[in-house]
DNA sequence: CACCAGGCCGTGC
DNA sequence: GCACGGCATGGT
């Protein structure tokens, strides 16, 4: 078993905020860079203790998920130990709203123009990502000319409706999934992406293009609830799977 | 030139 | 309810 894989947790598609340094990764939250080399530079900062969801017994889920079957056997011991993000509810939305028939590059790309059009820099080079109330400023034309293409009205909505950010917390899973998908751009999907990677709710199960093909050629018949009651952690040891043998 | 990327919307049936 | 075309952009 290969043991924490930090890169695969922070550069595998839950988050676009974070940098790859060479010597660390970095990352712009809570108005302030963060570097990190290893999990643990994680476990004595509070915001990051939360962020990287440091209470949870991640080593316990990785053995019982590759305990269930064969395939999630090779998937979790060929990638290593990956984490589920807490991030905030608001970058979340955006983030998967860009990530919509997009590839994980660009929607970085996007994610930092973003920022450095709209956000503010907090140190040299590191731009914080636009809160609601900085994107408000933001017409579709100006978007568009960033090249967030289609996209572009669903931000102008998004921003309309970030109150549902708040409400989605007190929500059962299904009631959750319903509210996200009022925001335009965001369908089953996009909302629970959302739903795991920042309120940590782990029946989450994303059916991407990668996905589609992990179950129609692994698991046929089968659903999210097979992976009971570790959907969203199977689903992303499955994805980053699928995405490394091609 | 085609086809694809962590999909969703609008339309038609 | 489900199937299908269209959609901005950049990479292969």
């Amino acid at each position: 078993m290969r043991g924490e894989n930090l890169r695969e947790t922070l550069m595998g598609g839950q988050s676009f905020s974070w940098r790859d340094e060479g010597d660390c990764f970095s990352a712009v939250l809570n108005g302030k860079v963060y570097r990190i080399r290893d999990i643990e530079d994680a476990r004595h900062d509070p915001f990051l203790y939360g962020y990287f969801d440091l209470g949870y017994d991640y080593e316990l889920a990785r053995q019982e998920i590759a305990a269930r079957d064969g395939i999630l056997r090779r998937a979790v011991e060929s990638t290593g130990m990956i984490r589920l993000l807490k991030q905030d509810h608001w970058i979340a939305l955006i983030s998967f709203i860009l990530s919509q028939n997009n590839n994980i590059k660009r929607i970085t790309g996007l994610y930092s123009r973003l920022s450095e059009r709209y956000g503010h820099e907090v140190e040299e080079g590191y731009w914080s990502f636009p809160t609601a109330e900085e994107l408000s400023s933001a017409t579709e034309e100006e978007l568009r000319s960033l090249g967030v293409g289609f996209r572009a009205p669903f931000i102008i909505d998004a921003v309309a409706k970030k109150d549902i950010l708040g409400e989605v917390e007190g929500l059962p899973f299904d009631e959750a999934m319903e509210a996200l998908q009022s925001i335009k751009g965001v369908g089953p999907k996009v909302a629970s992406c959302i739903l795991i990677f920042s309120y940590q709710r782990r029946e989450g199960f994303p059916m991407d293009v990668w996905m589609k093909k992990v179950m129609a050629e692994y698991y046929p018949g089968k659903d999210a609830s097979y992976f009971h009651p570790y959907e969203a952690l199977s689903q992303q040891y499955l994805f980053s799977w699928i995405r490394s043998l091609t």
